[in-house]
DNA sequence: AACTATTTATAAGA
DNA sequence: TTCTTATAAATAGTT
């Protein structure tokens, strides 16, 4: 998407990566929760920044007794 | 997306919530990938259909060590 | 952090 | 369920 084509391969810029990795982290939070309403699914999505930091979401029975 | 607008509300069409099931959860899948590869991050991601079926990607020493 | 041109995802239909 | 198409949504590069 945007003004270019995505390239599937690590992004070598660090500044550039930063950007994208909090970009897409939360495009692909909304669509976890998405799913997770829409179609009555159990979802657990865990990323780690490429610092370490951890970011995550859950929903369902089946993950909230293990991660709450 | 698509010829609608998305309302974030459970799809109560059985037949219309499993087709956008699969499909979403196709995209979801896509873009956990792609970020672990453009950013460089280690990623889970576990999705249960509303019938208990087991979707799964994981990527990075952080994940691939407890789910392999 | 906001903008916007463009790509990508996808809802509905076939 | 697989393909197509119109359109909504995500986002890469820019400001």
């Amino acid at each position: 998407m945007g003004r270019g084509r995505v390239q599937l391969r690590r992004i070598e810029n660090k500044i550039r990566r930063q950007v994208t990795f909090s970009k897409r982290r939360t495009g692909l939070m909304k669509k976890a929760q998405e799913i997770s309403v829409l179609c009555d699914a159990d979802v657990s999505l865990i990323v780690f920044s490429p610092k370490g930091k951890l970011f995550e979401y859950s929903a369902g029975s089946r993950f909230e007794s293990i991660l709450k």
